[in-house]
DNA sequence: CTAACAAATGTAACCGGTTACATTCAGAAG
DNA sequence: CTTCTGAATGTAACCGGTTACATTTGTTAG
């Protein structure tokens, strides 16, 4: 059943048909219906690949994520989907599991794909202006190595957010916070790092090198980290980790050693990952508005592909604490500095 | 660049061209390399579009899943994009979360994809047959109303999975075991319940009605049924949760009631998502090989669209039974029956 | 050396839409 | 009743591959 079959049927031609097919205006209302007659009694439907082929788009794009099943990347995904389906694309996704070898270059070389959205671009400006060159990019989140600055991209403010995460210890009494964080070069890990620091020194506290344990973004890596803290003389009244996955795995490691949270230790995370509310203790962390970072990012490349201006190159999004009961407020003489 | 060009350049024809891209026999070696140096050097790529309409097929196939972000359904959309890839075809992952409005029948009426791979399809098998008329379908997963005959799937026995974890409780020494399940009109909710009470008898144990507690499989309904059973005068010494975020809902009511896991009661869940490992307790739980019922159902997905024969209709894998630290073997006295 | 046949290659139709351009048509103006 | 004009419609080329069939080339046997 193609489309010469419904032009035979209502008598016109397949110019005609393709034209009331995509309201096209220049069509008499009566010559329309008589094609929408007859595509309704033939149940036509139109080939896609034929019309992708005649119009030379595809209608998908790309998305690149380290892994889908981490809630914030699978948010960010499900962003994504609610507005480029609106707009009739589809995504085809890909999951980089953080190794190099994806199919990815295939599908960008052969035009597979009109756009692509990274959830995660763990390499160089170089490598990445050679992989996608020539398909309008959207970067999502602060899994890169570096802000391309002309790449759009939205993320979040994670030094501010960081910030806020310390801000809330620090004022909570605490005076020795450690940090959990990744070793992976991405600006993520970098500025959440940096935000540490600087809400440290904001509380006028010191940077303690000792505090700072770096590894992967998983709960092992959190359980490991934990670990090689409490190997240490010095504990901290409290901790910041980078990601709820490292505060999760912390609390574990913590846990069978017989430190209490919050009593011994408080923790805050970072991700407000599904789970984090329905631990005991109910962990204490920062969310990010991980849908909108999808829309937005989608939003952006639609705009691209539709040949518009983009209004913003760079988009950042409001992160918030979310306060649960993973932390606790130290007594003042517990503080044992500055004794006024 | 075009295949015209390259057969150009090389001095042949474009049937030519085709044959060698596409490892034809009957070409000469010669003109073999001549067709391969003239694509190296103009970089040739073919166009998938026109390639597409030419094989009337589109290397897509369509996975429906209720969330990606679900470990479980995460793990078995990597084992099929483990198979698929590798052949070639893309996927377009739709999540249905549940809901019925999905872009599904215009992915199918059209063509777009050739073949279907559903971890949900919360349906009547008349409803299916309209919906996924003429397209190759696998059933991944027990996520459906009913299993039917006539179309492939691939799953864990459910029932003996549940009856392994009842049994594991009832070995403990567990004679009062609450079930926590999900409401939801599906194979895998209705034989976990199955084979739970089926764990009851091979113990000699009855059901008690008032034990068993359904809603959906979040972790909030998890939370709000252990809340129900903590209202009940008659509290279990265990729980057989019918998957691991209900295990983890009820966890959370319970710790926030006082009741200690597992002093006060054991809990098994279902799934072994990653966190489970990493609770405190770690949790006892069933394990799905969820990444191979991935492989499975791509494979046997290929195989229809190859034309080739299904060696069987309906695969079952083995499930596994992950003892943590969530349950407790109950003291002799404390059984409080059949005392000799 | 040529017939006979297989292997290699080329030609052109085809997949099913879209669309530039040509043609026809209807209504208004003269 | 023409003429003109813009709207409606049709014709056919095109998108870039694939492939049936035709043609040419090469090989072997007689």
């Amino acid at each position: 059943m193609k489309m010469r079959d419904v032009a035979k049927y209502a008598g016109v031609s397949v110019a005609t048909v393709s034209r009331v097919l995509k309201g096209d205006d220049n069509v008499r209302q009566l010559t329309k219906e008589k094609v929408l007659k007859a595509v309704e009694e033939l149940n036509y439907v139109p080939n896609t690949l034929a019309r992708n082929l005649s119009n030379m788009q595809s209608k998908k794009i790309l998305v690149v994520v380290p892994r889908v099943s981490n809630a914030v990347f699978s948010s960010i995904y499900h962003g994504i989907q609610n507005v480029v389906n609106e707009k009739g694309y589809q995504v085809i996704l890909i999951e980089t599991f953080n190794r190099r070898d994806s199919s990815v270059p295939e599908l960008i070389r052969d035009r597979t794909v009109e756009g692509a959205i990274l959830l995660s671009a763990m390499m160089s400006e170089e490598e990445f202006a050679e992989k996608f060159k020539g398909l309008p990019v959207v970067l999502a989140t602060d899994n890169l190595r570096e802000r391309i600055q002309s790449t759009p991209s939205v993320s979040i403010d994670n030094v501010l957010a960081a910030e806020k995460a310390v801000h809330y210890l620090a004022n909570l009494g605490h005076r020795c916070i450690a940090f959990l964080g990744s070793r992976s070069d991405s600006i993520g890990a970098r500025e959440r790092l940096e935000g540490y620091k600087n809400g440290l020194h904001q509380h006028g506290l010191k940077v303690d090198e000792s505090l700072i344990f770096e590894g992967e973004w998983s709960l092992e890596s959190g359980y490991h980290l934990a670990n090689q803290m409490l190997f240490q003389k010095k504990l901290p009244t409290a901790i910041f980790a980078a990601s709820d996955n490292l505060a999760i795995g912390a609390i574990s490691a913590l846990s069978e050693q017989g430190v209490r949270i919050p009593e011994d230790i408080s923790i805050v995370g970072f991700d407000n990952i599904a789970v984090s509310e329905y631990l005991t203790p109910a962990l204490t962390t920062i969310e990010q508005p991980s849908v909108q970072i999808g829309e937005k990012a989608a939003d952006m490349l639609l705009t691209i592909l539709d040949h518009q201006l983009l209004e913003q190159m760079h988009v950042e999004l409001n992160s918030k604490l979310i306060i649960r009961n993973s932390c606790r407020r130290m007594k003042y003489l517990e503080r044992g500095d500055e004794p006024k």
